[in-house]
RNA sequence: UGGGGCGUCGCCAAGCGGUUAAGGCACAAGACUUUGACUCUUGUACGCGUAGGUUCAAAUCCUACCGCCCCAGCCA
């Protein structure tokens, strides 16, 4: 490894600065979840740098889940997690987890031990928490500090004996209780904890905690770079200290960056799991959500993620990207992917006043515009089609050129219609159109040549299939929104801010809506779950695994750009 | 008011003493169009949190302010 190639951020170059100088001579990360919970879009942006930097130097990425803390996680998150890596496309090297090693990590604190860098400390977690002192006054040594090597050894034997009831004792380095940093304040090691583990079942009733397990297994993996968001920053000194007191050979460096946040975008592990529990949504891949689970039930694809993630970068300042960003991203991957499709999703019966009765044209379609080798389906035109009802104005605006009382528009691959009467209800409410059709204007023939500003999409009567479309909006509202919501008086948006505090009040009323009588061609009514199209003029969509037999369910993954849609709100 | 970080276009983000301050998203205008999509073209920081200073030259170095984030779990 003589060149390194060009650095692309702060991460790559304190590598290269650590390859060069000789500190290491091998690239080696780690991806390190917690099974208690899925992973989000949040835990992408750590896989695509742990992963994408261990390729970048033809190195290796470990996955070892840090199951340090057995109340909170199961088996069910640890094979998710592991689906989802795959999902990915990425490829670890080694799979561990923590609790392979507690023989190991007990091994450690009784060398600390040994050394006088560890103590069994007796005091409750209340006086512990009032002797760490405050973040600007120093804290105070407990009384059992000073032990002897030999009760500190036969104590903490006795914790993983199981002689001392949860909480009772706890071991601790014996560090500096008038640090600056807290973190540094006799940080806990070990605590006495009852509880079934998901892997090593009740063989245990202590476990290591964060600080003293993560940096000691990083050393163990042989681990040379250890990445981790921003909050660990202050970690670093403990992580370092650790390593140091059980003397490896080959100490990793642990280097920090910003994590992913996104607007309108819920990504605490916490907050998300308070969706699922308290029922805001149908479960952890509610396409709503941004796990993994549910993006790829919604359709994005690993690309359009991954792609996502690349565009966003790596640095060290706290950001929120824009969601219009993996939108775009979306769109890009799809757009020559994803073969085309008409669906009506509301829709507006047309009947064509002047169409010979019982004639069926059998029309012939390009499944996509650029790439003729997606090939062409056939669909049914005949006296009656139905299409979008917003695609129709009785009174329209300046420039809306669709289709409107005396107005002609094209049907995509069709004929040129003109409206020539409005069918009401007795309530007044739109249920029909009466239209005339241009017999010579079939797509393709030379009637077809003429200039008309609209095209439609649309289902014929004889090919359209119920459906059900879910759309989607981000979860939460935007700043102004909330505001609105939680208080339409206010002057000012701060004057809410302490309502919105808790992100249940800035939950988006509107974020799925289900449309139950959409018509769709069969091409789409027949795929298979997980088909991805895009419905013409409407976005893309993917079907979900609630479909049926004969009523197919449709996810909206992202609507099109929508250039109208943002001249008629002004 | 202790300590650790961060502040470059609406949102991300390059930049590492000498460049007209990259690029993407968003936005705007135009071309093309049987998807108001796609594609294409064009435009968008005389400015780099603020104020001083060093230098022939500063977003890049120094000083002082200002703002934001993280830390007082027997969570990770």
């Amino acid at each position: 490894m003589e060149e390194y190639g060009r650095a692309s951020n702060f991460i790559e170059e304190f590598i290269d600065e650590d390859l060069r100088s000789g500190r290491f001579d091998r690239v080696k990360t780690r991806f390190p979840p917690e099974p208690n919970g899925f992973l989000h879009i949040g835990h992408v942006k750590a896989l695509c740098i742990d992963f994408g930097i261990a390729e970048k130097y033809s190195g290796s990425c470990n996955l070892r889940f840090d199951d340090t803390n057995p109340t909170k996680e199961d088996t069910v998150f640890v094979e998710g997690i592991q689906k989802d890596i795959e999902w990915l496309g990425f490829h670890w090297d080694k799979l561990y987890f923590a609790s392979d090693f507690f023989e190991k990590l007990y091994e450690i604190a009784c060398l600390l031990i040994e050394k006088g860098v560890a103590y069994v400390d007796d005091q409750t977690s209340e006086e512990m928490r009032l002797n760490r002192g405050t973040l600007k006054t120093p804290g105070v040594n407990s009384p059992y500090r000073d032990r002897s090597v030999e009760e500190n050894l036969d104590l903490f034997r006795r914790m993983r004996a199981g002689e001392f009831p949860d909480g009772s004792r706890v071991l601790r380095a014996k560090i500096d209780m008038a640090s600056p940093n807290m973190l540094m304040r006799d940080p806990t090691l070990y605590r006495i904890l009852r509880h079934h583990h998901h892997k090593t079942g009740d063989k245990w009733c202590i476990y290591p905690m964060y600080d003293f397990q993560h940096p000691l297994q990083d050393a163990i993996e042989g681990i040379t770079h250890s990445l981790c968001s921003l909050e660990y920053e202050i970690h670093r000194p403990l992580y370092d200290w650790m390593v140091a007191q059980a003397a490896f050979a080959h100490p990793p460096r642990q280097i920090e960056f910003a994590r992913l946040n996104i607007t309108r975008t819920v990504m605490s592990k916490r907050h998300l799991r308070r969706l699922v529990e308290e029922g805001y949504v149908s479960g952890w891949d509610d396409p709503r959500m941004p796990t993994l689970v549910a993006m790829r039930r919604r359709g994005y694809t690993p690309e359009a993620i991954k792609d996502f993630l690349a565009r966003v970068g790596v640095a060290k300042a706290d950001s929120t990207v824009d969601g219009a960003l993996l939108e775009a991203c979306v769109r890009e991957a799809m757009g020559s992917e994803a073969p085309r499709a008409m669906a009506v999703l509301n829709p507006l019966k047309v009947t064509l006043t002047n169409w010979p009765e019982g004639r069926v044209d059998e029309l012939t379609m390009e499944n996509h515009p650029d790439h003729p080798e997606l090939g062409e389906r056939t669909v049914r035109f005949s006296k009656v089609c139905y299409i979008e009802r917003e695609d129709f104005m009785e009174n329209p605006p300046g420039k809306f050129f669709r289709l409107a009382p005396g107005r002609e528009v094209r049907l995509k691959g069709a004929y040129i219609i003109k409206c020539e009467a409005v069918v009401k209800d007795a309530s007044g409410e739109i249920v029909e159109l009466s239209c005339s059709v241009d017999l010579n204007s079939r797509s393709g023939e030379e009637g077809a040549n003429r200039k008309v500003k609209g095209t439609l999409h649309w289902v014929g009567e004889a090919d359209a299939r119920p459906a059900e479309v879910r759309l989607y909006e981000p979860i939460l509202l935007d700043e102004y929104e909330a505001a609105e919501a939680l208080d339409p008086e206010a002057e000012e948006v701060e004057e809410t801010a302490s309502n919105a505090a808790d992100f249940i009040n800035r939950l988006n009323p509107n974020s799925l809506t289900v449309m139950p009588d959409a018509l769709v061609e069969p091409a789409i009514a027949e795929a298979p779950v997980g088909a991805r199209f895009q419905f013409l003029r409407m976005g893309y969509f993917c079907k979900d695994p609630d479909s049926s037999e004969g009523k197919p369910v449709y996810n909206r993954i992202v609507p099109l750009k929508d250039t109208w849609a943002k001249v008629a709100r002004n």
